[in-house]
DNA sequence: TACCGGTAGATAGTAACACTGAATAGTGGT
DNA sequence: ACCACTATTCAGTGTTACTATCTACCGGTA
C-alpha cells in the first residue's frame, strides 16, 4: 500500500465498508476479501476488523455471531437506521469534497 | 469542521494544496483563504502552515520571502519538478478511489 | 504615546485512523 | 502430528488535522 493511499483511506475506508453493509450484512475476512478483489489489494485485515469493532462500538451496526463450516465462528455485521444515517452523511462529505477536486482536477482554480 | 471531514481531508489535504500550487504560486494565509473561500469553512490556519512546512522539507516546493506591505513578510511556495512528480501520483491514488466510492455510491457491490 | 484590528507565520500537545506484526482458534486433509 | 485455510483480536507505531497559543509587522485611532 502506497502511503498515499493509506493516508487518503482515512476518513474514506469507514465510508466504504458501511456503503458496502449497506447493500448485505457480511462479516469481516468476507469484507477484508471483497477489498481485495476490488483493486485494494493490501489493506490489512487488522485494519478491517479494527474499524468493524469501531463501528459497532457506535452504534453503527448489528452483530450477530453465526458458525462457519469451514473455521471459527463469523461476526456478522448489519448496518442499522443510525448507520444508514451516517452513511448519509459520508456521501454528502465525500460528494462536496469530490466537487472541488474535480474542479481542482480540470485545471480551474 | 466535522469529524467525518476532519479524517477524510488527511492524505487529501496536501494534495489540494499541491493542486493550488500547480496553478500559480502562492503563501499560506492566501492559501487558507482561499479554502475557506471554497467552502472548507473551518480549516484551521494552523494545518495549513503545518502542511507547508512539511511539503517544503519533502522538496516537493521551492520557497521564497517576499515582503509584504501589510504585514510581516510572506513566504510564497511554488510546486517544483518533485512536487510535479508527487501531485500526478496524488491524482492517480485520488482517481481509483474516486471511480471505486462512484461505483458504490451508484449501489454496484 | 498606547492600543487594536488585520496580516502573516510558528509550535506544543491531542485525537483519530490505518498499518505492522503477532497471537489465538476452529476445521479438514495428509 | 502437522499444515493450510478460515476467522478474529490486539499492542505498538507513524501520519495527519485540530486546538490553542504565541510571536511579529503595519496602519489607524483614541
Amino acid at each position: 500500500m502506497s502511503k498515499q493511499m493509506t493516508e487518503m483511506l482515512k476518513g474514506v475506508l469507514e465510508g466504504i465498508v458501511l456503503a458496502i453493509l449497506s447493500g448485505r450484512s457480511a462479516y469481516g475476512y468476507e469484507i477484508t476479501a471483497w477489498l481485495r478483489e476490488q483493486g485494494f489489494s493490501d489493506i490489512a485485515e487488522g485494519t478491517v476488523y479494527a474499524l468493524l469493532i469501531r463501528i459497532e462500538q457506535r452504534g453503527f451496526v448489528d452483530v450477530a455471531k453465526v458458525p462457519s463450516e469451514k473455521g471459527p465462528p463469523r461476526k456478522v455485521y448489519s448496518l442499522n437506521a443510525q448507520g444508514r444515517r451516517h452513511l448519509d452523511e459520508f456521501w454528502k462529505t465525500w460528494s462536496f469534497l469530490s466537487e472541488r477536486l474535480e474542479q481542482l482536477h480540470k485545471g480551474g482554480t
